[in-house]
Formats: C-alpha cells, structure tokens, sequence
DNA sequence: CGTTCTAGTTGTATAGTACAACTTGAACTG
DNA sequence: CAGTTCAAGTTGTACTATACAACTAGAACG
C-alpha cells in the first residue's frame, strides 16, 4: 500500500470516529439547541432571514422536517415568521432577541470547546488543519460525506 | 484577531459541517448498514469476539441501545451469539461469513468514495491531514467531539 | 443460603426524520 | 377570467435511534 492510500485510510476511520462522534452528542449538544436546530439558527442569521424552504434545500432535508423544527424553535422564542407581504405563502424567518442571544452564547461555548480542544497546537498546524477540513468539505458531495 | 483564533473559528465551522451532513447520512449510509452498525460490526470484527457490554462502554451507547442493535445485527444473519460457557450471563458476539462479507464490502465501497473524494490531493496533504485528523479526535473528550 | 453484583432484555418515551396527503395562495394559460 | 398547475407549508403516519427504568437470569461473595 502507498503512503497516500495510508494517509486515505486513516483519514477515512478518523472521520469516521469524528462522525460517530458527533452523531452521539448531537442530540444533547447544549440544554438548549440540538446540533440541527443550531445550524438552523445560525443559518436564519447569517442569510438575515430566510425561508423555510430555504432550510430544507441548503440542509437537505425534508420540508415536513423543517416545518417541525422551526415550530419548536417559534415556541422556544428563538425565531420569529413574518408572513411575506408580497406572497403570502411565504414565511420568512427571523431571529428573535432571545433567539440571537442564544445563539451567540453556544457559539461561544462551542468555541470555548474547541479553543480548548486546540489549545496545543501550534498557529502553523491550525491554520494548516482549517485549510484541509475547508478543502475537503468544499469537495463534491460523495459518498465520503461521510456516507 | 490572531490567525490562530481564525483558524480555529474555521476549524469550528467545517467540523460542525461535516458532523451535520455525518448526522444527515447516517442512516443511509448503505442499504445493509448504518453508520452505527458499520461500527459496532467493525468493532466486533477488530476485537475478534466481544459482549454487547464493550460495545456498549467502546460507544457511549446505552446497553438497551446495543442490545437491540444486536438483535437487528443477529436477525440480518450478520452476527451470532455465542454464550459463554464459562458465565451464561454472557453472550460473546461473533461476525458470521455474511456479516464479514458485508462489512469488508462496505468497507471498501467506503473507501472507494473516500478515494475519489481526495483524488486530488498532493500525498504530503494526504498525511497531513490524516496526522491532524488523527492528533484531534486522541484529544481528551471535550465538548468538541463536536459537542 | 441469601444478598448483591453483572449481563442483557423489555417497556416506555422522546427526537429527528421521511413520505404522502392536504391547504392555501400564486401564477400561468387557453 | 376560469381552470389548471405550481409552490410553500402543515399535518398524519411511520420508522429509527436513542435513553432511562424496571425486570430476569445468572454469578459471586460472605
């Protein structure tokens, strides 16, 4: 075996635990937010209000799914819908305060998280590491994501 | 900022990504085999014969979870149970030729798409980022795993 | 013995998900 | 412009993975 299929193979079962991993804490990532509902919400906040239906094209998931979590995010106080004045078929989502608020705090404990975690590593290293996980996400979607 | 806060904000960002589509595929990452049953059978394979309890400590899984993950494992004729003839309490758990068959299959079906996806990448990003991989998921169990 | 510990199963509940059927509103078309 | 088709969301239903608690069966210890 070369070296690169070496490299490819450890990559692979890394990601793997990586993925089982994540799978596992998921579901209790914070009292308050879930993994899903927290990528929602930072989503609603980076586009600056969006669509549910953009939700469910950008995540991939169905819009049944979507419609639930972001009935369960409206009853936590988090986001708000504004029906759409010029089609009223359309919710578009905002954030609310308390929304926002929270958002920004487990974003910041997360980032604490990993701080933490990377606390070693030297400033070259991370950078380098950053550079690859962008490369590799931003590759086509396969069957390695991480299917 | 630091470049080094930088890097970890990326970081932060790419695997909260990966976890998410990891989350999203899980489940039909193969028709035969979940995310979590390619674990549990792989550890199965690795240990050459363990109880549903190591699974259960190895994964953070609660013993119920294993359990019925083993009973779906042993129906789908992929695992057997063999009880201990020293302490009948304990089932010891072994692959059957299916169940090797399908797990080397998906195995490499898995590395395939691995494969392709890093097609591209020069060997010495390959082992690179293989080390990185490898150094952050041997780091101490943070809320980063990806907590 | 009988108490306590251990391995595993089963009952019950919850979260997240998908698919299908439906509702409502918009847009297009003859 | 009426009727059809399209689009956004909601709701009904079902399934999977999960945890916790209660239980069973067997082992160990004293």
């Amino acid at each position: 075996m070369t070296t690169a299929e070496t490299a490819v193979e450890a990559i692979q079962r890394e990601m793997t635990i990586f993925a089982r991993r994540a799978r596992a804490s998921a579901g209790r990532m914070h009292p308050e937010l879930s993994l899903v509902s927290y990528t929602l919400l930072g989503h609603v906040e980076e586009s600056g209000g969006c669509r549910a239906a953009d939700l469910a094209a950008h995540y991939a998931l169905d819009k049944s799914t979507v419609s639930r979590q972001v009935t369960a995010l409206e009853r936590a106080g988090l986001i708000e819908r504004r029906v759409d004045p010029e089609d009223h078929r359309v919710q578009v989502l905002h954030l609310t305060e308390a929304g926002a608020e929270i958002l920004a705090q487990v974003t910041l404990s997360r980032r604490a998280a990993f701080r933490e975690r990377l606390a070693n590593w030297p400033e070259e290293d991370l950078t380098r590491f950053a550079r690859y996980l962008e490369r590799y996400n931003a590759g086509p979607a396969t069957a390695a994501d991480p299917d």
